[in-house]
Order: structure tokens, then C-alpha cells, then sequence
DNA sequence: TAAATAATGTTATATTATAACGTTACATAA
DNA sequence: TTATGTAACGTTATAATATAACATTATTTA
């Protein structure tokens, strides 16, 4: 892998639409473990859980969607139990907001701090994250020249993935 | 102005602190008058005094808020009054929602379409509007790469303007 | 002027999120 | 090992953001 691609990852892809997504979910789980275990936090099992129901899809999740599935589990399950879990597990880095969607998604590489870029597909609702240092440094530089220094960014994209863009040619 | 300039603009750049903001003001109700004239629009009373509490300063507004002031001036103002005030406004592309913050800004170039990129200060709370081609090229172009074709986008970034940045170093 | 359409009024409610305080579980040090 | 502090979770209430649905009024057009 050479370094230009190296910098420009695609942390979480556009899958086809049958993939096991089983396997994600692991992988995240498996992921979340480790990255929590070094850095000596705990990924309780309300946590563990409120994160695979983020990773049930490539969709992003609501809150009270989660909040429903968690008091199906357990019945005393409140907002504060959702919000609390969500709010430890964006600041590990584990799960993104979709700020446009009031949604969440599970992060394909909790490991490095980065930027990230989502693409929304519309049609599927699926969502797909890059980490993109083209991007990333196009910014800083465009907001440099204005005087502005950045501390946090967002990009949302939406529009149509490939797999809905070929069953639409069909 | 050069062509690199002119496809790199800033819309709604920051301001000196004390500037005299009721200038911005009355160009945007004037642009936004022109506007909705020139499209058979109707720019009501409702609407515009909506729009001229977006523009009550570079910082972006609450629909709340606009509502606390609306209902000073007409008691039976609601919720629905201001939302679908904004929902025009917005459909027109005269004013903006940061969806990072849930709250709006009024655009500084309403005639044409544009991509937007926010940059919001987190020190002074104060918005710039960019229309950048070279962010919108670049995103299409990466986009593109991974099979996707983009609709529409937000990049909402966070950090400190230039004037903040001044004053930690005094 | 009548009819159609657009805008606004009005009431109710949905959706998203946080505050505040009590309780339980876990970690650490005496 | 138990005391003690802290972190996590439970619980109730409410704040903040936004939309649905239907009635009324204003404006445009036939």
C-alpha cells in the first residue's frame, strides 16, 4: 500500500448490499474491546451493547430506536441510558453522529483520531465513511487564508451510491 | 477580480467585531426582495421580518428564539409560523440551517445556486459562509472515485476566526 | 365576483436531548 | 478486607426542536 492511498482511507465502505454484516459487527465489537481494554476503559455490557445495536446496519440508527430495542432487553431503560452510552462511545471515537439525520453510525477505525467525511446514500440509506487528508488539508488551507484555525469539521455528503446508481441503469 | 478569485468566494465573510451590522441587513432584505420579485415570489411582512431576525447579527439564530421575538410583536405567533417562514427562506436559499447547531443564518448571495461551507467560531459564535469550487470539485472528484454522485453536501467547520485568535494574543 | 391557491392561524403532538438526583457497582488505598 | 471515592446506571421530570392536521384569511386567476 503506498502512501498516497495510505492517507486517503476509506474507513467504512459502501458494502454490497447482501455482505455478512455479521462480520462488521464483530470486527467493531472485537475493535471496541481492544481500544477500551488499552485504554483502560470500560466497555460495560450496556455500552457493548447500545454499540451493536448502532452496528445492526450500514444505515445510520436513531436514538429512540436504539432506546426502544434496549427496553425490549430491559425494561428500565430511559433516554439517559441511550444518550450516556452514545456520548462514551463518540468520545473513544467508536460511534459518529450524523448531525443532518440526528442518527448515529458505528466508526470502522476507532484506533487513530481522524476527520471524517460520511457519504449518505439517499436511496439505501446506507452510509459510508472516509478519512480523507486530501480533504482534511484542503480545508485547513482554505480556512487558513481566511485567518481561521480549525478545530473540529464535518462533512456530509449525500447523494447515491454505486450499487443503487447500477440498479437504477438496469 | 480574477477568475481563481471569482470561483473561491466568500459569501458571508467574518466581520470586524463592530462593524455596522445594519448594513449587512438591509442588503440581504434588499437582495431578498429582488429575489423573490424577479422568481414571482411573495416576500409577506412575516417573512421578512423572519428573515431580518436571522440576520440580527453573524451568529447563528435559533427558530426559538425568532419565535420569543415574534410573539412580542404578534401574540398569536407559534411554532408552525416560524418553521414554515424558514422552510421558504431556506427553499430560496436566503437563509441557511447549521445542522450541527440546529439553528439558522441568513446567506449572503441568495441569486445563485451554491455549495456552502461554514465556518463557525466557537469563541464569538459568529458564522462565514464560503462558496469554495475547489472544496466542491474535490469532494465530486473523491466522491466519484467510490462510485458515488453527489446531490448535496455540508461542511460545517468548527474553530477560532482570525479576530478571536487576535485577542488570546494580546 | 367566484373559485382556486397560497399563506397564515391554531391546537395538538412527535422527536430529540438534557437536568437533577438517587442508587449500585467497581476500583483503590488504608 | 473493609472503607471510601468514583464511575456507571436508574429514575423522574422537563427542555429543546420540529411537524401534523385542520381551520381561516388573503391573494391570485379564471
Amino acid at each position: 500500500m503506498n502512501k498516497i492511498l495510505n492517507k486517503n482511507k476509506v474507513l467504512r465502505p459502501f458494502k454490497p448490499a447482501r455482505h455478512k454484516h455479521q462480520k462488521c459487527l464483530q470486527t467493531a465489537i472485537t475493535a471496541a474491546k481492544k481500544h477500551c481494554d488499552d485504554a483502560g476503559l470500560r466497555l460495560t455490557p450496556l455500552r457493548q451493547r447500545v454499540l451493536e445495536l448502532v452496528w445492526q446496519s450500514h444505515e445510520p440508527v436513531k436514538a429512540y430506536d436504539i432506546l426502544d430495542q434496549l427496553k425490549d432487553e430491559h425494561s428500565s431503560s430511559a433516554p439517559p441510558t441511550v444518550y450516556r452510552a452514545l456520548d462514551f462511545l463518540q468520545e473513544e471515537g467508536l460511534v459518529h453522529k450524523i448531525e443532518s439525520l440526528n442518527a448515529y453510525v458505528g466508526c470502522g477505525n476507532p484506533v487513530e483520531t481522524h476527520s471524517s467525511q460520511f457519504l449518505i446514500c439517499h436511496k439505501c440509506g446506507t452510509v459510508a465513511e472516509l478519512d480523507d487528508a486530501d480533504i482534511r488539508e484542503l480545508l485547513k488551507e482554505k480556512a487558513r487564508k481566511i485567518g481561521f484555525e480549525i478545530q473540529d469539521e464535518m462533512v456530509e455528503i449525500k447523494g447515491c451510491c454505486q450499487e443503487c446508481s447500477n440498479i437504477d441503469k438496469r
